[in-house]
RNA sequence: UCCCCGGUAGCUCAAUCGGCAGAGCGGGUGGCUGUUAACCACUAGGUUGGCGGUUCGAGUCCGUCCCGGGGAGCCA
């Protein structure tokens, strides 16, 4: 891979559209005229045994010229026949279990032109993935230490990890190479290292293989008797005081690899289906769009504020009116929803409710596609879609992590998630729901009649003990909704979706939007919204108006969902909640 | 914001009815071992969240404040 045409200037977005484009079509069964990449050696001895692996990769062509291939499994490196460049890590690995057939899918890492880091070192997880290849070969590493154990019969084990992956690399330091053995009081737990060696087979039990080390830098120490981190396992609650060294633990270190991981599917899912990334604004005037209460934005000392008479302050203000830090990207993504077809945003929320809960932050992602020509059942069918291809690229490319979550972290994690996978989403209408709940024979603390909103334990009643999985609630009574919800033809309920998930609750949030001008201002007006705030919402009716919809999936809680994780604070790097903006 | 629970060694937690402040892990020292949550021995480590009160005596009871967790509401 480390010939694709990638530019040194291109960056995140740019690899993305490139993947997306050059993605290709696979069947390896097929065998026709199209152009195909042999791949002899995963026919060897070490294979022959596996069934499900690929004797050929079709390459789609794309009207790119042809360009000499090479790309790398944990089998070894390999030359490919003459083809398009192509990215192949992503799409390939949905066809193959991830331990079978891997890809190194980091292609600006290997060219030295566009390596980032210091001399010529490898990724531990790139280790893994070609240890066969690598057997006998030089390779360094570079990362902070876990553990060290000693033993007197003249090596020391080092383990190595640099966040790329779970698994740690055992590094054997023969302590009888005197500069070594100097280095080695230096060497504790949360210390930074490089180590160059031999990769060499391992006679340990729990590892393949390990580095002979033959020479080793210490960048910097951590003493042992004030580092915060033990090799024990510690509490969240204590991990989120060192927020600067939790990503240095097992599960702080997943979650953010699977975080990374589902922020990028969402560009892809969203970029495959011909969506458009709109960048609404962080700061807005608006400030009742119906999703909680707000934070303020402002230029103006206290000082300033004292003794003034209510507008007449704002006037001074940075924007010469109040603003806030946006609560939604859903109004204004409706403008461009209107203009371009099917768009989505992609960015930081804030609410300032006071909510001290495992699901709140004050500052959360949130993913919010809109779509014209759209109804609320293509909303629904959307939302499923997502869902699922975020189930399934973690357990494609995460499965690592997951299998580690569903260890320590959440038992029933993966048969949950392969639930959500194999089963289609239960929809069900919000008046039926309420007489399922009715009918239920649950001792309720409070009691389910048509027109309240439904509790936490109906919610959970729902998805934990009548369906097991991912539940869609749509219909809700227009009173507790908001005002730009499509009202229904029983002028009764509106057409809204939330969907809830076992463990996390609702974790998406949409509907039709209301396209008709009248029922837009009689909504309005019933929930007391000024017009003049929204004269541009109410023109987009006038001008043009199409039925559409849209929804917004909460990415903490996605991770949570995934991850198993209890507390959404373990879900981003820095969380924010009331009474805390550390880090 | 409301309800419940908690705050004791660097970390995780014990301490009976109000009666001498404890353990495991981690740190240090020594020993043993291709180790892998390593193991064995010894050792250092404390204003029991703050303030006030009751009592001969408070980690323990009362008041108050601070902090954390769980649940509820709001929602993504």
């Amino acid at each position: 891979m480390q010939d694709c045409v990638i530019n040194d200037s291109r960056r995140f977005q740019d690899l993305l559209f490139l993947r997306w484009q050059n993605r290709i079509p696979l069947n390896p069964q097929k065998n026709d005229s199209k152009t195909h990449l042999l791949l002899p050696q995963l026919r060897g001895q070490n294979n022959k045994d596996r069934k499900d692996f690929p004797t050929s990769v079709e390459a789609g062509t794309r009207d790119s010229p042809p360009h000499q291939q090479s790309f790398c499994t944990h089998h070894g490196l390999m030359r490919g026949a003459s083809a398009p460049p192509f990215f192949l890590p992503i799409h390939l690995r949905l066809f193959y279990h991830p331990q079978v057939f891997v890809l190194d899918r980091s292609p600006l890492h290997q060219s030295g032109r566009n390596r980032p880091s210091m001399g010529k070192t490898l990724r531990i997880a790139q280790v893994f993935r070609q240890e066969r290849a690598l057997l006998g070969k030089a390779v360094s590493v570079q990362g902070w230490v876990r553990t060290r154990r000693d033993s007197k019969v003249g090596v020391s084990f080092v383990e190595l990890n640099d966040g790329s992956c779970l698994r740690n690399l055992q590094v054997v330091v023969a302590t009888d190479q005197p500069d070594l053995a100097l280095l080695l009081p230096r060497i504790s737990n949360g210390c930074s290292l490089l180590v160059e060696g031999t990769l060499t087979a391992s006679p340990g039990r729990e590892q393949s293989v390990e580095l002979l080390a033959t020479r080793i830098h210490v960048y910097g120490e951590a003493n042992p008797a004030t580092y915060p981190l033990q090799k024990k396992r510690h509490s969240f609650e204590y991990l989120r005081q060192i927020g600067h060294l939790r990503p240095r633990t097992n599960t702080l270190g997943a979650v953010a690899r699977v975080r990374n991981r589902l922020s990028f599917a969402i560009h892809q899912f969203f970029q495959e289906r011909e969506f458009l990334y709109i960048q609404t604004p962080i700061i807005t005037a608006s400030d009742c769009e119906g999703a909680g209460e707000v934070f303020r934005v402002t230029t103006l000392k206290p000082e300033d504020m004292a003794g003034g008479d209510g507008e007449n302050i704002y006037r001074k203000d940075f924007f010469g009116k109040p603003t806030y830090l946006t609560v939604s990207g859903q109004l204004q993504a409706e403008i461009y929803a209107l203009a371009l077809g099917n768009v989505y945003t992609f960015g930081p929320t804030f609410r300032s409710e006071n909510s001290n809960t495992s699901r709140h932050l004050a500052e959360f992602w949130m993913v919010e596609p809109e779509m014209a020509f759209c109804d609320l059942d293509g909303d629904l069918q959307t939302a499923e879609a997502l869902i699922k291809a975020m189930v399934q690229v973690v357990f494609s490319d995460c499965a690592e992590d997951l299998a580690f979550f569903n260890r320590f972290i959440e038992p029933s994690l993966a048969g949950e998630l392969q639930k959500t996978l194999s089963e289609p989403m239960e929809v069900l209408p919000y008046e039926e729901a309420v007489r399922i709940l009715q009918n239920s024979g649950e001792a309720f603390q409070f009691p389910v009649s048509w027109g309240s909103d439904l509790q936490a334990e109906h919610e959970r009643y729902l998805t934990e003990k009548l369906f097991k999985r991912a539940v869609a609630l749509i219909h809700f009574p227009r009173a507790i909704k908001p005002f730009y919800m499509r009202v229904n033809d029983d002028e009764q309920t509106v057409a809204a979706m939330d969907i809830l998930v076992p463990r996390i609750g609702e974790i998406i949030g949409g509907s039709q939007r209301e396209e008709r001008l009248d029922h837009l201002l009689d909504q309005m007006r019933l929930k007391g919204i000024g017009e003049e705030d929204y004269r541009w919402y109410i023109e987009l009716r006038q001008y043009g108006s199409v039925p559409h919809s849209g929804f917004g999936l909460g990415l903490e809680r996605l991770v949570q969902y995934l991850t198993g994780v209890g507390n959404i604070r373990e879900a981003i790097p820095f969380p924010r909640t009331p009474g805390h903006a550390d880090f």
